[in-house]
DNA sequence: GTCTGTCTAGACACTTCTGTCTAGAGGCGT
DNA sequence: ACGCCTCTAGACAGAAGTGTCTAGACAGAC
């Protein structure tokens, strides 16, 4: 009965001795979240992430009430993370709006910002759970919102920034479902388009290189 | 054990007589594609099918060798209508570019075309089942080539061409996912700015007119 | 060293799926 | 009227999931 590594242990000190079984709350949040992202929520099964942990499924009960207990506290970590992300990358300073929508971009595509993976993974199963479906539309609203503001920020008029807005937003989410399996490079060396696409305007060399650079940071 | 009315019969001449508890192959096919759109592949089980028409589970095996086999019948289907619409309203004849990207658009909105929520729910499905992810990209695929066929037939080159038809396919696939809440209304008032946003260039009064007209008629 | 509180293993009870087998109901041709 | 063919009901078997209970292992406090 030896203990496996867990995928996803952030804090190091927490690990327990080699050789025993112990598991930490954490350790049973990584793996479902693990779970969640690559399988789907439906996947998330007590007895499959004791088994992958090589315990007890009986252990699970001494920390979450039941199996919904669990899944509670995974919404509850993506409300903390990914949303907050494109908020902030919206938010950020830009002196043109080209440099902004470039912000976003790369808040979408920063593995260390925003989660794609999980990011679908809770869109997917807001579809069989109204209740995460309400918690996905708030979040999808002030996620908009922040990104909205940003072509109002620049001078776009507030209907058309709305729009502006959507076609960027809702174009990444197409992406992430559709596209995923792309190369970046494909996307980088048109990037040029899909700022005039969203922008309405041409962007300087000298504002692609920049971002060509910077995204070139995450390219796999 | 009386019967119901079975959910989605398209053909009423294979109706059978009333109080005969005997359903067509088809009334399975129907009812197990209701519930795969409302509640998602996973919750298409053939007690729950068998119940919904007030039928034995068991008479099931008869048409279908297994549960998989149902499951293959359904995305057959799929496969023979809402691509195969995509397609057929990019290919449509169209004397501007406005034109052929309204006719994409309509071809996505017209119920009688496309099925959204179909096409979402096999989405969803694809992303836990390797299989199913394999058809549905060489479908994606497929969907793209046309609408970049579109700009290119326009004068686009190839290169913007594919980035257009990605930004304008992506977000259809993206604002199915995020925002079908939203009243068709508010999407219609704006279509210039989308419009512009696709094609780059403004839309005249009368082809944004023509555009609204033929949309309204699916609106709800 | 012992006690106590923390966590785990394994057995148990219950539910919900899939798939099989058999008897038989009922329409339809002859 | 008879039998065949089509389809259904219900019993059965088995796999897989959740949640509970109890004994006990183990670490740390004292």
């Amino acid at each position: 009965m030896a203990r496996v590594t867990p995928l996803h242990r952030d804090d190091p000190d927490k690990e327990p001795l080699a050789g025993n079984v112990r598991v930490t709350k954490q350790d049973w949040l990584n793996v479902a979240l693990d779970t969640l992202i690559t399988d789907g929520i439906e996947q998330v099964k007590v007895l499959a992430l004791a088994d992958r942990m090589s315990v007890s499924r009986s252990s699970f009960y001494w920390y979450f009430k039941s199996r919904q207990d669990l899944l509670d506290a995974l919404l509850d970590h993506w409300l903390a993370t990914n949303t907050k992300a494109i908020i902030t990358a919206a938010e950020k300073d830009a002196r043109t709006v080209t440099e902004a929508v470039c912000n976003i971009f790369i808040g979408f595509v920063d593995p260390n910002q925003f989660s794609t993976t999980l990011d679908f993974a809770i869109r997917d199963w807001a579809r069989r759970s109204g209740k995460v479906r309400r918690v996905i539309d708030t979040s999808d609203a002030q996620r908009l919102a922040a990104i909205t503001q940003v072509f109002e920020r620049f001078g776009y008029p507030s209907d058309e920034s709305l729009i502006r807005a959507k076609v960027l937003y809702y174009m990444q989410i197409g992406y992430n479902d559709a596209d995923l399996q792309e190369p970046m490079d494909a996307r980088q060396s048109q990037v040029g388009h899909y700022i005039h696409a969203f922008t309405g305007q041409h962007a300087s060399e000298a504002e692609l290189t920049a971002f060509r650079a910077a995204i070139g940071a995450f390219a796999p």
